[in-house]
DNA sequence: GCATGCTCAG
DNA sequence: CTGAGCATGC
């Protein structure tokens, strides 16, 4: 048995204690992490390497985005790409060597997009759109049993949102983003595993703002995605999200996802 | 009797615990503090008035310097001078209504000089130099019985400082400060209570750099000070510093001060 | 609202 | 080293 983990993390270096919590409480074999916000040469590999997570693949930028995968189990990096061709450190992959040997891990954080969901008035939506198509070519290519996890920054069913209409014009939740995210699913007959845990219209949220939680609300999202190649799909046997650790002291805006695989 | 302390805080907001923390152990009926660095509004009020300290005057503002007097005795505020005449908020005083009727305490934060200690390379130099030629020819003036308490950002003495021969160049330590110092002293006959009651050389310093804490060596000031007019000044019967603060979690690079008066 | 990194100040 | 405020991004 293999168990993945993906967090978006807001900063490794302000929580790698609530990193430490988590590893400790849920006991993920891989952990992938996005938004470490800080270089390599700044990453708390300390920390893991006490907490028994001894194999660490990161790549990572100064103060923005930066990813990273953490595990003790061997592994070793597969590669990073910049589908945007600017720099920003936004993908790494790895390939498992030890227990779910042939494993390809695949971390992910696609771009936010910023407020209007219009590429003609706001460029950072055309990018998000060109990073999600050039992702999907890319991972139709892909021939090997693998799994696609990460902060998405894209809520697809209605029961994603704590409100479909209100949400159709926000970006996360537009009918061109979620167009475009299928358009991904279907050239490879990825498998979402969240929803195949935790099937529609259960809610399994990841994601709440810092400014409108602490108001009585509920407001969630689910940005963050598992997604598994057809073969590998059918051997997931649990998924679940970790909604604890948002009322944490000073949490991530994200909570993490596990699944955990018959490897 | 009436306990009156002094402490240069660096930003009572980030610190309110610790001046809690420091109220409820030491129990003094009046606090002076210093850098505040925060404006009247922003000035944490609640805490105060929930551990008791009902009566307080805040002379702050935006992001540097501020200063602000509380007690758990009545008093009233005595007026606010700008020796500078810049708008920078150094100074708030008041006079002691109930128990120790009829003192006033003053509260400075004396400005830190730059790093010549040279009025033609640094104008910062000249400022304190002026800022202390005003102060001391108000005071000079003053004609009731007076405290006047906080950061000086001088060390008088050979023995308040670490080494007195290297420091003799370094702003804080130098003749010329000193003698401006001594002027205000000797216009009044204002007594030095840390003196008094820790005659030199004994060592009471107030101040431990950030930059040089972390070594081993021991390098500490004297740059908080409790001056008292000389009828006053028979009065007080004991004085301590509260060194220990500067060993809490996130100290002030201050550490407290607390005279006891038979009043 | 909450991160980073910058500047300024002690 | 350690505050505050600012700009920027999500």
């Amino acid at each position: 048995m293999v168990s993945i983990a993906t967090w978006n993390i807001n900063s490794v270096r302000l929580r790698a204690d609530q990193v430490v919590r988590f590893l400790s409480e849920q006991g993920p074999d891989v952990l992938c992490l996005q938004e470490i916000k800080c270089a390599e040469h700044l990453f708390p590999h300390e920390v893991f390497e006490a907490a028994g997570y001894t194999h660490r693949v990161v790549h990572g930028q100064k103060g923005y985005h930066g990813v990273a995968t953490v595990s003790r189990i061997p592994l070793r990096e597969f590669g990073r790409h910049d589908w945007q061709d600017n720099g920003e450190a936004r993908h790494v992959g790895v390939e498992l060597l030890g227990p779910g040997q042939g494993l390809v891990l695949e971390n992910v954080y696609i771009p936010a997009g910023g407020d209007i969901p219009d590429r003609e008035q706001n460029v950072k939506f055309g990018q998000k759109l060109d990073f999600l198509e050039r992702m999907a070519r890319w991972a139709d290519k892909l021939d090997r049993p693998t799994l696609i996890v990460g902060d998405f920054n894209i809520a697809p069913l209605e029961c994603d949102v704590y409100d479909h209409k209100a949400l159709l014009k926000v970006v996360s939740h537009t009918p061109i983003e979620i167009e475009a995210l299928y358009r991904f699913r279907d050239a490879h007959g990825w498998v979402d595993l969240g929803r195949k845990h935790i099937p529609a219209p259960e809610r399994n949220w990841t994601w709440w703002s810092y400014r409108t939680y602490w108001q009585e609300k509920d407001r969630g999202r689910r940005l963050d995605h598992m997604w598994a190649s057809p073969e590998l799909a059918t051997q997931s046997v649990s998924h679940r999200f970790v909604e604890e650790t948002r009322r944490w002291e000073q949490p991530s805006d994200h909570v993490p996802l596990i699944t955990e695989f018959a490897l």
